[in-house]
DNA sequence: GACCAGGCACATC
DNA sequence: GATGTGCATGGT
């Protein structure tokens, strides 16, 4: 058990808000799907892509692949940068009919050590870090810390590390504080969203914050 | 009407 | 290598 004060944080954070319940999605292949789409995104509006895709019977991998890119815009319009989002999806899709499991469940897949997929997820175009950790984590259930835009402004805030700090050093700096449990860095990607939502929009630092006013 | 949202690749210096 | 820019809809 490590007693630290990022460690404290989340215990923190688990206390006040509870468990959040990510990745919101019924199967592997939707949460998948939405991680490329929430890139730079409000996510009520990936819900509104999703649900296009649903209506039209679309989410598996068999059928999105088949999907010309130009219809795949089309239906993931509400997300923003829907000819981009498209056709990076477009090249992850291929990718993985491609390389793993033809099935929505990407079971096959799922068979590879996590670093091995680590590294072919990066190898796609339009698939950086935070997406690649964020199917490891959420899809996979692999025990890899995701570092958003939130984390970095939170935590530099806070002066754990500069705004600056490389995506891989923070990653570092999480994983060295942490229990290493997928349950851990789950939540606390989630709850960090949460709080960023609640309370450190527009101010430098929030001067209310019920996690890091102690 | 400005500002922001669960990034990424690429150009330019 | 670091800094800037395009991509674009929808909510506050």
């Amino acid at each position: 058990m490590k007693n630290n004060r990022i460690f404290k944080i989340y215990k923190r954070l688990y206390a006040y808000y509870g468990p959040q319940f990510w990745w919101p999605g019924d199967t592997r292949f939707e949460i998948v799907v939405g991680a490329v789409l929430t890139q730079n995104t409000a996510w009520r509006n990936v819900e509104k892509a999703i649900r296009n895709l649903k209506a039209k019977n679309l989410l598996t991998l068999k059928k999105l692949v088949r999907l010309p890119v130009t219809k795949l815009a089309e239906l993931i319009r509400p997300t923003g940068f829907y000819n981009l989002k498209a056709q990076r999806l477009h090249n992850l899709l291929v990718f993985l009919f491609q390389n793993y499991s033809q099935e929505t469940d990407l079971v096959s897949m799922n068979r590879l050590p996590t670093q091995r997929l680590r590294k072919d997820l990066l190898s796609v175009k339009g698939i950086g870090e935070e997406t690649a950790d964020s199917i490891l984590l959420y899809a996979f259930n692999r025990p890899v810390f995701v570092v958003d835009a939130y984390t970095r402004r939170i935590f530099s805030r806070h002066h754990c590390f500069s705004y600056k700090t490389p995506y891989s050093e923070i990653q570092r700096f999480f994983v060295q504080s942490l229990p290493k449990r997928t349950k851990i860095y789950n939540e606390y990607h989630a709850l960090i969203v949460r709080l960023a939502k609640d309370h450190c929009k527009k101010v430098p630092v929030c001067n209310n914050c019920p996690i890091f006013n102690y």
